[in-house]
DNA sequence: TCAAAACATAAGCACACACTTATGTGTTTG
DNA sequence: CAAACACATAAGTGTGTGCTTATGTTTTGA
């Protein structure tokens, strides 16, 4: 059940942070840190759970890890959400029932 | 910071299942107990964190409370998810495309 | 080859969380 | 009015989570 690692992840502020960061580029783990304050581990262990849940995806280069976002995870966050699209606000709806006649 | 209780309130199983429950109609505490092995109080204290986060509403009809789906919560979460477009699947993204031109 | 750099993993701790049983608060009905 | 209903709140408990410091692992460079 991946959505429940997704949505955990999701549930933290500090992970929710990062992801944004990583959102803006790729980037590796040192620079991440900088300007949080947290532990070096810290932000390791938010990295795996964040790489868990498909938000997040790694790539090794020498003795740097770069991180970068994930789309799988977001889009089974989209996913989730379509099954309720009959309670989004009407704009979003509309635009609901035209992703069903695009590329199946 | 009304993001990070919806994301919390959707992090547990549980609550999630309720919120299916709900999406196919309205209905009431008791109703939503049926099937599930859970205490009337867990149902109640799920609920009510359902109910902050905007996903849920409630409305009391004598001493009945009938719950629903509150499409803030849910449109909420789709307006996190559209910050992130960039990296959504091209179908997604083209959708959002579309979204930005329509009612503002 | 040896030290430093860039991460990951281990272990431990304080707090949050999901549950339980017990009790409280309104509301309806006989 | 009293008993029954429908639900909320209180209090307590085990488990999960996010953080820390300490240590391991791999890679690079002098």
């Amino acid at each position: 059940m991946i959505e429940n690692e997704i949505f955990k992840a999701l549930a933290d502020p500090t992970r929710r942070a990062i992801f944004e960061k990583l959102a803006a580029g790729r980037m590796n783990a040192s620079a991440l840190r900088h300007g949080m304050a947290i532990s070096q581990p810290a932000i390791s262990q938010h990295l795996s759970v964040l790489r868990k849940a498909r938000l997040v995806r790694e790539e090794r280069q020498g003795r740097v890890v770069n991180y970068e976002v994930d789309p799988e995870g977001l889009s089974l966050i989209a996913g989730w959400l379509e099954r309720y699209r009959a309670y989004w606000p009407t704009r979003v709806a509309a635009l609901s029932e035209l992703l069903k006649d695009m590329e199946p």
